[in-house]
RNA sequence: CGGAGCGUGGUGUAACGGCUAACAUUUCUGUUUUGGGAACAGAAGACUCCGGGUUCGAAUCCCGGCGCUCCGACCA
């Protein structure tokens, strides 16, 4: 990823005014920042600095996903059809999100909502024996879901990026002992990116193989869900499922829940052998017999994760990334003195130019705002754009021989002397 | 997919059925200015979403389409 970037040379701009048609707080501050730019309803493109943002996201998820062994891989948005009767889920009355086509030759295709038949199809090739398990495969793809309402700017998509992992176990010891490993990666990756103390597991309804799934869900006014908190245990029962039983189960009571509103930022999920027996994905165990493979599905979408983190971190005048997903970790302005007569140097852009080399020779990310605009102009952008720590250049401040620096977040002013700058 | 609302320069708004569609912002030129979206002067930018209809006359009224937003249903 490109490091630096002088803000004269980014082709996007910042806007006063959201477009009217947008209502929700993600999509009005990403796009007057200039991180998205909406092509319809529901699909939208990623900017420099939204892809940027999107970049460090995805990176946070892939480490957390490597480190509990998953090998990441890329399968194909166009999918055969087939593969999806065994499933039974080529059908539209069954998967109702579905956008299909044609081949020239008239071949139904589908493109993927989601991949567990064709990556089980897939290991068929791959998995053979007991030896072969525990398999971990995740991509991070584009799926393409034909959603009747899309909504929340860039929570809901027709078209959006997802990390989806799926594991393949020798059975349900192997399968829960990952499936718990998968659980804390997730929570390592919503702490991360700095949505952890609003995010809270959540029991929901399992299927066919276990009693539970789990949503991880954030909580916000801009979430499509309902959910029930336990503040003490710091998990949470959706709607959906809240009952007696699940109380029982989780050993908690009625009275300590706080309903509260809140997104799905991810999920995880026992598959059982669905998928396994559908496309007929067996091994061959030690003791000689054909058994199908257990299988698990983790989904994380970005896209939402990033809208979320907007939610939750603005304010009245703009985003406040957290370090870890920020675009760029500083923003450095100079107010330039245009008085600078030819032949006389400008000061000002001198010391931002040395204090912009300087960061850029230590690998800081950094946004440059050398702009010929107003300090008004430059500070509101600023602001809006969201990078955590600002540093001002300008005459007043090269006089005392500093810079001022300033926390986005806490809006907290520090004067650091140049000399400083290594 | 049911219900409601809305489509006017790039963006946000205005315009009784009646003048060359107005204002702000934006962009460009020049002067001036530089710590919170400065000031002045000049300029650019619209078949008022599309197609019909009513009318002497339609941005405005009617019909159809398309698009967008919100509520609900849906969300493997």
């Amino acid at each position: 990823m490109i490091r630096l970037m002088k803000q004269s040379h980014l082709f996007t701009k910042t806007r006063r005014e959201a477009p009217k048609d947008e209502v929700s707080k993600n999509a009005q501050l990403l796009i007057r920042a200039g991180f998205i730019h909406k092509e319809m309803a529901g699909i939208y493109s990623f900017l420099p600095l939204g892809l940027r943002t999107m970049n460090k996201i995805v990176g946070i998820i892939r480490e957390e996903m490597n480190a509990i062994g998953g090998q990441e891989l890329s399968l194909t948005a166009l999918q055969d059809k087939h593969i999806w009767e065994k499933s039974g889920r080529w059908s539209d009355e069954v998967l109702d999100v579905w956008f299909k086509t044609t081949l020239k030759n008239g071949t139904e295709l589908g493109l993927g909502t989601t991949h567990e038949e064709q990556l089980t199809n897939l290991m068929k090739d791959y998995i053979r024996s007991y030896r072969d398990l525990p398999a971990y495969a995740y991509q991070f793809q584009t799926k393409f879901r034909n959603e009747t309402r899309a909504k929340s700017g860039i929570m809901r998509c027709r078209e959006f990026l997802m990390k989806d992992l799926y594991s393949f176990s020798k059975n349900e010891a192997e399968h829960s002992a990952f499936y718990e490993k998968a659980k804390q990666a997730y929570v390592n990756v919503y702490k991360r990116v700095g949505i952890g103390d609003l995010t809270y597991i959540t029991f929901s309804s399992g299927g066919t193989f276990s009693k539970y799934s789990h949503e991880f869900q954030t909580l916000t006014e801009a979430g499509e869900d309902m959910i029930y908190v336990h503040e003490g245990k710091k998990i949470a029962v959706n709607k959906e499922v809240l009952n007696d039983e699940v109380l029982k189960d989780l050993g908690i009571s009625r009275a300590d829940l706080i309903e509260k509103k809140a997104v799905e930022v991810g999920n995880i999920f026992n598959l059982g052998t669905k998928f396994s027996d559908a496309l007929e994905l067996v091994f061959k165990d030690v003791d000689g017999t054909n058994k199908p493979v257990i299988m698990g599905s983790y989904g994380i979408g970005p896209g939402r994760v990033m809208g979320t983190i907007a939610e939750i971190c603005s304010d009245d005048k703009g985003l406040i990334w957290p370090e870890s997903v920020a675009p760029f970790a500083v923003h450095l302005i100079a107010l330039s003195n245009k008085k600078a007569v030819e032949g006389v140097e400008d000061q000002v852009k001198k010391v931002a130019d040395e204090i912009y080399a300087k960061f850029v020779k230590r690998g800081v990310e950094i946004l440059y705002d050398d702009r010929d605009a107003t300090a008004g102009e430059k500070f509101s952008d600023s602001d809006l754009i969201g990078i955590p720590i600002r540093y001002v250049v300008s005459e007043k401040t090269i006089a005392n021989g500093e810079v001022e620096m300033k926390d986005r977040k806490t809006g907290k002013v520090e004067m650091v002397n140049i000399s400083d700058f290594k």
